[in-house]
DNA sequence: TCCTATTTTTAGTCTTATCTAAATTTAATT
DNA sequence: AATTAAATTTAGATAAGACTAAAAATAGGA
């Protein structure tokens, strides 16, 4: 149907958009892809074309409809192939990633279809994120980030916003994973830093990481 | 490492020195592959400047050592990629070609690894044929095809020579599996037809089929 | 051996997705 | 409003992998 590319870049679009809530430029876009900008122009046009994305010169580029589905498609196969790999073939969190990226591409209805019952219907990728269903429906859940708490608040630990491998790593290290209790003692006014207590322990945590953290209360 | 049409060459060309013990020509590598003689002739030449096969011209092709490694690699990754669709996801043993067929160029060490181990290092794919091991080793079997046997031999089923979705579906119908005990009841000498029993069932097969299907004493 | 048929290779073209460099448009600032 | 800076597009080039048509090499038969 379509080729690795312009899935690639519907992908792109897709989460750009919903970063910025907004039409993604061009150069936003070659920064994401990590092609220059000349690519991404070409690359535009082809998807206009297909009618994949509503595009006019200079003014950036929106999913239509048949691009956002497209989209959807590649983001629910990714993040189902995470949980497999975590899941079934005992990877970690930060080692999903790039085969996840691989695996997406694979092109069959039926293959998406069972690894999906195989799993089990999962919900979330390994790090939360949400996986939409075979029709494209995301679950929404209000989920905020842990910078947001104040001293005294409690939540669990639900997601990540950055999912490198630094970030994920650092969370292994201090046994912070998902579905964990995070109780906020104190908050530092200065730099944000933040003492949150976890399974009992303390922990003191810059607000780079706290503002990665997805918590639900 | 290695592209998607590199990988798709060399395991043809594991293919065919295996079916006709030689070199591979020219031709017989573009109707493998489904491509043009010249086109064979291109991606030779760059295979060869990669070391990956031995050439010369209008002489044929040879997969040199570390080519041979890197056939067998793609090998083993398809057949224990169609192990787990038909083990693990309810494919129909007809069904998983093509999409191992992409699977298999998915590339990761650990992933491979992982795979095998969460399938319990399985040393045979669902049409019976070796699944090599990490070293690249295939266990060696001594099958027979079904139309060497004569009146009054038995054999069990082992594997398919043929794995086209129509002679699958034909041995779906007709109830025969591998691992079923065969037993030659009557062999027509006019066209090779055979009479034979299956779970008690008589069934009259002709030397297509039976010069399809292996079978181990 | 010579001639012809077949096989294989070469030469040149196409498509996809990328690039660089130059031109153009939009946005920002005075 | 004019000018400059930034963003975007155009034009032309490249690499991979395929194609067609034509040339060259090999093999088989008289």
């Amino acid at each position: 149907m379509f080729s690795l590319s312009e899935e690639n870049y519907l992908k792109a679009i897709f989460h750009l958009e919903r970063k910025y809530q907004a039409g993604v430029s061009t150069n936003a876009l070659s920064e994401e892809m990590d092609t220059k900008a000349s690519s991404v122009t070409d690359m535009v046009k082809k998807l206009s074309e297909k009618k994949l994305v509503k595009y006019k010169k200079y003014q950036g580029v929106k999913l239509s409809e048949k691009g956002r589905n497209a989209a959807v498609e590649v983001i629910r196969k990714h993040r189902l192939w995470e949980v497999f790999l975590v899941e079934k073939l005992n990877f970690n969190w930060d080692e999903v990633h790039e085969i996840a990226e691989q695996l997406e591409h694979i092109k069959s209805e039926k293959l998406t279809r069972e690894l999906d019952r195989f799993l089990e219907h999962p919900s979330r990728d390994p790090h939360g994120d949400p996986i939409p269903d075979a029709e494209g429906n995301f679950s929404v859940s209000n989920k905020l980030l842990l910078s947001e708490l104040e001293k005294g608040q409690e939540g669990i630990c639900v997601g990540v916003k950055d999912s490198s491998s630094d970030f994920l790593r650092y969370l292994d290290k201090n046994k912070i994973s998902l579905g964990k209790s995070i109780l906020v003692k104190d908050k530092e006014p200065f730099d944000e830093s933040m003492l949150v207590e976890i399974d009992g322990e303390k922990l003191r945590i810059s607000n780079t990481i706290s503002a990665n953290l997805y918590i639900k209360i």
